[in-house]
DNA sequence: GGCCGGCCGATTGTCAACAATCATTTCGGG
DNA sequence: CCCGAAATGATTGTTGACAATCGGCCGGCC
């Protein structure tokens, strides 16, 4: 979806967006974990770019909530107590609630068509272990799904929660019972599109996003005040 | 509400915030008007601020959905075709009921003390035409009230969305027969709270969004399509 | 021995000059 | 007279150096 580097259409961007891809999947892959620093040095090296185009990428992360900052003190991949995962969950399932309520019905064959497309290759690539290839096209299915509704605004707020969320989501991606488990139950939506209720839809699409958050909380209960406090307001957005 | 300035949570924060502030008021009284070029070695000058924190607030502006940009071409103040200004209004009312719906009821004495005295403080200064007041208090009114919801992520992306909407909002508040009706409506909103329903306030809640976007869209009516097309795609956020 | 104060390295924030890009105008040719 | 192409001016994007700030360390003093 729209970073800020797409954010201009015409050209073709700059590496901002590449940097700021870079960052999205340390993240969802665990390699940066939440609480963990983000030095601006550092990563201008790491990624051979100057750090000009670092501190925009954080600044686009830091708008999308993945990333928090203090003044003069740097940046982190942000984290969050177990009230804030609880809220921003419960939006979560309210938007995506939103959404299917906007899908057209019945759902459109050709939409259904490209759903199915996408989760054949998901599956294969569940099957292959390429995780990287996983978490594109799990994007690419909710997406053209959430875009059905045909609401650029929510799909807009869907997509913010979306990478807000990177940080929690990551301990599911590497589990594979819940990979296969969100493979099923992908295919079990298009079932239900091609051939089923409105309420059946709504009951999956909801069920869908909380086992990653139950995963979170268990992998994570340990340190979860710690030294939080400080940073808990130090979050971008709105 | 939290700026990308206000990010910073202990620091004074530098003038960021002043210039991100004093851009969006200059929307939202008419005196930026949609489509307008935002140049940044003119508002350089005219706040007397570098251009480097010119560009910082118009980043964070784009990342509100308040400024367009496209590469090369500078930012101007977003507008919306017919089309985006329904869908953003549809996701207004779904997430101003979703906050109604989470204020715990009956609605606490002192949360709506506090709001008998904002809206006091209103009413005098709708009175006495202090339009900047007006707005401040207005704001201050609303978000007392959303945040009875007891949920940071619903209102942060209700403040976007009432950022985003600032070039839309501002045909009405230069309207005295609309702010007197918002004034009523604030009442009665206190009132519900105070002895009435939920369904009650969820209703005057729904309708007190609406006056506004038609007086936008008669005042704005003319040049819908104009040049709007290549800029259509060139906003920021998600 | 513990505490307060000032230095020092590390890191972020700011600035001004430079480079790249775009829009417009002007000039030459047809 | 009209069209196209190069030059020009205006504006944005990028870079590197510099300034401000923070956290930790060390030493002196009570």
């Amino acid at each position: 979806m729209a970073s800020l580097a797409e954010t201009y259409d015409d050209a073709p961007a700059p590496e901002l967006a590449d940097v700021v891809q870079a960052l999205k999947e340390e993240v969802i892959f665990g390699r940066l974990l939440p609480r963990e620093r983000l030095v601006e040095g550092e990563l201008s090296d790491r990624y051979g770019v100057s750090r000009h185009l670092i501190r925009s990428a954080l600044t686009e992360l830091q708008g999308m909530g993945l990333v928090a900052r203090r003044r003069n003190k740097g940046a982190m991949v942000r984290d969050f107590s177990v009230e804030e995962v609880d809220e921003i969950y419960e939006m979560r399932a309210v938007l995506h609630r939103e959404a299917v309520l906007r899908i057209p019905w019945p759902v459109d064959r050709a939409l259904v068509r490209e759903l199915e497309d996408i989760h054949s290759r998901y599956s294969r690539c569940v099957e292959a272990g390429d995780l990287r290839q996983v978490c594109t096209l799990n994007n690419e299915f909710h997406f053209t799904m959430f875009e059905g509704a045909n609401n650029r605004c929510l799909t807009e707020m869907i997509q913010r929660i979306w990478t807000e969320t990177l940080g929690i989501r990551c301990y599911a991606i590497g589990d594979p019972v819940w990979l296969r488990r969100a493979r099923d139950e992908h295919a079990a939506m298009i079932a239900e599109m091609a051939d089923g209720s409105r309420e059946g839809l709504l009951r999956l699409v909801d069920a869908h996003i909380w086992p990653a958050l139950e995963l979170y909380k268990r992998a994570h209960g340990g340190w979860q005040a710690s030294e939080a406090g400080a940073w808990r307001d130090a979050v971008a957005g709105s």
